[in-house]
DNA sequence: AGATGGATGCGCT
DNA sequence: GCGCATCCATCTA
């Protein structure tokens, strides 16, 4: 399935459930990347967590206004996160990947991690893209195809998590409680990437089928 | 092992 | 100035 109609053709919170288990690479050079264990739906205008809720737009978040597929690369205080804009132009959604089980390349992105490694290497938004060595909006904008960016939608190569938790999303605005509440974050139960895991809660294969 | 709070930069009001 | 879609060192066990 092409990009356009695979983040346009479902509602933006499964397609973020959809995404988990699958491969995210970015290969710029050498592949680094695994499967996708965490991720979080935002719903667009009437979402209160979301950059783009009431409509709010400007160069900062342009990239969720784009067509699904596109790459919103937003930055916070030294901090990169790695967006995904679902739906159509103009219908301000999008999926933030939050954290992956690391398969490629996991020597050089220990060293873009200044040596981190284990479950430190990519269990939350920003040390992905620290891991990726990625330290500037540059791919912002940009459709995943024309990036160094690949999810890869092939379902032989989806891993099958045994169970997908969906809970509340992390560190948004609580003023509105039913919208803080909602539960739009899916991660793997027990993989020890996803953020915040506890280690009583971790499982010893993962989390995955087979 | 789990909880806490300071560091930190930039877009927006 | 303020408010964050965070990270990590440090503290209590």
């Amino acid at each position: 399935m092409d990009y356009t109609t695979y983040f346009t053709q479902n509602t933006t919170d499964k397609i973020t459930k959809d995404l988990i288990g699958r491969p995210l690479i970015f290969n710029n050079g050498e592949k680094l990347g695994g499967y996708i264990v965490e991720a979080e739906a935002y719903m667009g205008k009437k979402d209160r967590a979301a950059h783009s809720y009431a409509g709010r737009r400007s160069q900062a978040n342009e990239g969720l206004y784009r067509r699904g597929g596109t790459i919103y690369i937003y930055s916070q205080r030294q901090y990169f996160f790695f967006d995904v804009a679902c739906q159509e132009e103009n219908e301000p959604q999008g999926v933030l990947v939050r954290a992956i089980e690391p398969i490629w390349g996991i020597d050089t992105m220990i060293k873009n991690r200044s040596g981190k490694q284990g479950v430190l290497l990519t269990n939350g938004p920003a040390k992905m893209m620290q891991a990726f060595g990625i330290h500037s909006r540059h791919w912002d904008l940009h459709f995943l195809s024309d990036s160094p960016f690949t999810i890869d939608l092939d379902d032989n190569h989806k891993k099958i998590p045994q169970e997908i938790i969906a809970a509340p999303r992390v560190g948004i605005n609580q003023s509105d409680p039913e919208w803080a509440k909602k539960p739009l974050r899916y991660y793997v139960a027990g993989n020890p990437f996803v953020s915040d895991m506890k280690k009583r809660d971790m499982r010893e294969d993962h989390g995955w089928k087979e």
